[in-house]
DNA sequence: TAAAATAATGTAACCGATTACAATATAACC
DNA sequence: GGTTATATTGTAATCGGTTACATTATTTTA
């Protein structure tokens, strides 16, 4: 591998003449240039990341740190990121924090000592000091699906609570009248947000009662047994939201066990609009986020205040779409 | 941020005794030991990874490309690799490759110059050249699922040939005569693998006809394609073996559009074992691939090769398991 | 007991870039 | 025409470690 120096000496000129040429940082003579260049093609030279990480401080490296790629919602966020910085010619890293605050300061302990550029965090058990000590450190950084109030830096999320709004409005339409709700663990933002939109529009139903909603656990057993657990309290219910898409499931396979039909007798929708909804049978109404996009505008946001150096507290909320499947369908009378 | 110099004249020894004391490379007196880590202890120090990746061209990172997170197959992988990188220390670089071998010659471009201390590459489209390349640059490199022809380094896969006679093993044992396949493109191996185990198997039954084979594209759509011209030739197949579950997946769809009951008339089975196969209805019986185990092997046997700087060019093949599920269900008689 | 091996430590080069500062030449200004 | 601004380039320090080599003191060996 030909370094820096062998080009200048093939180039006649120094090592610094021949950095400006890579950079662009500073006026060189067109033609001291044009050997420069010809040299770097000769050689076939290209700059180590490395020793200008060092010198730089920075490696061209993105962090991403979320719950657990196994999560099917993650894959999606971690493909959005990944494509915009390839395209920009960074790298990623990619860690899993099982959601343990502690496991997130690990890595960024040991990824701080490697001189990655930035971090995005899907996360919620991220703990404030980390983030304010990546704040000091003028390490940029983008937060997914975390409260605003907290918020020292860019955070991004969908629009959990008018989603939560969209379907249980789409189950009033399609003639469910008695509609459950399956919340998520109320540390997360996004279950209490989704819960506040269930509220807010199931409250307003004639059968509405609070014992119509069950916690869950955002997998899908514990969707299963919430289910079991409102059909006890209620079996004359004809509408379910789950908080996500993994506990709509479960409440399919409950449902399927009980041998109660979806959606002639009861109706489910779930949240997040993974692939999962478009296997099961009956195919699963959702509210889709955009997690792609999410993920590709986290890292947009997260490079632009890499380039800038300049921080923006912004918080973006992003459209839920919903997607109505069969297992909301109304039957035509 | 402390340096080691820092820390060296805090506890008034030279750099090269501080790098002694934190490597254990040469011998100590251990008084003089106890100082330097008082130093450290003192000033907080920790070694920055950038130079010392620097000077010992390793930067404690290992490259995992794959052709796409998003195919439900490879975060399980991912999981398996980043776990036991993480627990010894290393951090993973994910790449998506979309199966072409440009895209992975240009990570492997990019990465060489930030010195990865490794790759593991799952994907059949890596250029040969390419493994030699990094082959000579002494850059230890561990392949998943590719042929053993042209391997010049450790190849893990799972003995896809043995799953598939498992697989239609299990449909005869199930009461199946005429079982159909579906197989995935020729130019993975794995595809053809699981295709001779069928033939292997299927080709002594006899109702069996090269017809009974039809190609598929691994994904869910080319699934329920597959089965349809399978049904015109064959209306009275009655096993399926799907070269993946998300075929299966796709002949489930197919077969239930039609009112095909399964497992009644026609039994269904895949391979991998995703977690999808949980969740369609009927469930999926499936050969499930030791994925996690796969990914945290590869990155075993890579570490292995990064510390010792040896290379092992052997092939291991791990075992596949059948889990029988509703979709292959005997009715008992 | 002299010679050879081992332990303990320091000096300084090196990894391969970036960049502050200095130096020179040329162009623009009054 | 002298002075200041600008363009061009080079020198050498710097980023923060590792390590080859040299030096001195202490042990082991013959």
């Amino acid at each position: 591998m030909a370094t820096i120096r062998d080009v200048a000496r093939l180039a006649g000129v120094s090592v610094a003449t021949v950095s400006r040429v890579i950079n662009k940082t500073d006026s060189v003579n067109p033609e001291t240039a044009g050997q420069v260049l010809k040299a770097i093609e000769q050689l076939q030279y290209e700059p180590n990341a490395v020793a200008r990480g060092l010198a730089g401080k920075k490696m061209g490296i993105i962090a991403l740190i979320l719950p657990d790629i196994l999560n099917p919602f993650f894959p999606a966020l971690a493909r959005g990121v990944e494509d915009v910085a390839h395209k920009k010619g960074l790298t990623v890293i990619l860690g899993n924090s099982d959601d343990q605050g502690l496991k997130e300061s690990s890595y960024i302990k040991v990824l701080k000592k490697k001189y990655v550029d930035g971090f995005i965090f899907a996360s919620n058990t991220i703990l404030e000091e980390d983030v304010e000590a990546l704040r000091k450190e003028q390490i940029p950084i983008v937060l997914l699906d975390r409260g605003l109030n907290t918020a020292s830096c860019a955070v991004i999320r969908s629009n959990n609570r008018e989603g939560s709004k969209l379907a249980v409005k789409h189950l009033v339409e399609q003639g469910c009248q008695k509609i459950a709700h399956i919340y998520g663990p109320q540390e997360f933002i996004t279950a209490r947000e989704r819960m506040l939109g269930y509220e807010e529009i199931a409250g307003r139903l004639r059968e509405y009662s609070p014992s119509l909603m069950e916690q869950g656990n955002f997998d899908i057993e514990s969707g299963q047994k919430a289910v079991e657990q409102l059909l006890v309290r209620h079996p004359d219910l004809d509408g379910i939201f789950a908080g996500n898409d993994l506990m709509a499931v479960g409440a399919l396979k409950a449902l399927h066990e009980r041998g109660i039909p979806v959606p002639e007798q009861v109706k489910v929708c779930g949240f997040d609009g993974i692939g999962l909804t478009e296997i099961t049978e009956p195919e699963l109404t959702t509210i889709a986020q955009p997690v792609y996009e999410m993920g590709g505008l986290a890292a947009q946001i997260l490079l632009d205040e890499i380039e800038s150096g300049t921080r923006e507290n912004k918080l973006i909320e992003l459209d839920v779409t919903l997607i109505p499947r069969k297992s909301t369908h109304k039957e035509e009378s």
